[in-house]
DNA sequence: GCGGCGTGGTCTATAAAAGAGACCTGGGCT
DNA sequence: AGCCCAGGTCTCTTTTATAGACCACGCCGC
């Protein structure tokens, strides 16, 4: 087996760690938060698309994990503020690199899905079906 | 609202890249193939706890996005060469750092989930169950 | 000759996670 | 009174992740 980076490691342990650090929610969060305290419902704008149940998800794993507090103001309405730890600003930094550069290369993903997605069609048609197996 | 960096933009679209370049084997995959060409076999043993399944799975997007290449040598065994492209070794750049901070920081992680869950317990020993929504 | 092992997968069934959005309490405003 | 806001919870549905049996075929050891 040749030395790689992984080297024939277990890699579940830090799969997990991945599976929250690298969820597209949780790089929103942490890149939203990096730029001060949020409230709830301020996140919930600044990330159109996530629902009430999911914003709560991602927000109680990243709490969970250690990267970001919840303040609870009792007033009313309900104040609640989310902010950052020590360990979620240390995370931030790759994980804004990600981020920006999703954003910044989203568009040659797509071209390179569309040649790929075009280029499997017309292998398909091309193809006797029960050859399809042998790509 | 406060001007942060999403800013009440659209996340699905960069959501649905981040889906790809943040899920757990693709970053391991990504950070295995920087240290050069690898066959399904190879990437299968680096990365242990990966099933057949998921590691076709994985490469495929992978493939399809533009990050990969799959080249196959008509041989007996079969020989396939995963290798990465010049988008995947711009992707390692963050991909890495953030495997990296994964691996180094796991750790801490555990620490604060177990903190939280302790804490957690506690709480919910000590507050009325009917009460235990308002947290 | 036969069985086991390797290659690189596909496939099916199951389990888990992601997700939508209705609903909740209570206060402020019209 | 009705609607809006806060910050969620909850139930149900959809989607994804996953395990591992199974495939063809050649090589190798017995």
């Amino acid at each position: 087996m040749k030395p790689g980076y992984l080297h024939g490691t277990d890699c579940r342990p830090v799969a997990e760690i991945l599976s929250r650090i690298g969820d597209k929610w949780s790089v929103m969060l942490v890149m939203e938060l990096h730029d001060g305290t949020r409230r709830f419902s301020e996140l919930r704008r600044a990330l159109h698309g996530i629902s009430r149940k999911m914003l709560t998800t991602s927000l109680r794993g990243l709490e969970r994990d250690g990267f970001v507090t919840r303040t609870v103001h009792p007033t009313i309405p309900p104040k609640v503020e989310y902010q950052l730890t020590d360990l979620g600003r240390e995370l931030a930094v790759p994980v804004r690199a990600l981020g920006e550069w999703a954003l910044q290369n989203r568009a040659r993903v797509l071209v390179a899905r569309e040649r790929f997605d075009q280029a499997a069609a017309t292998h398909a048609a091309v193809v006797e079906p029960d050859r399809q197996a042998v790509r």
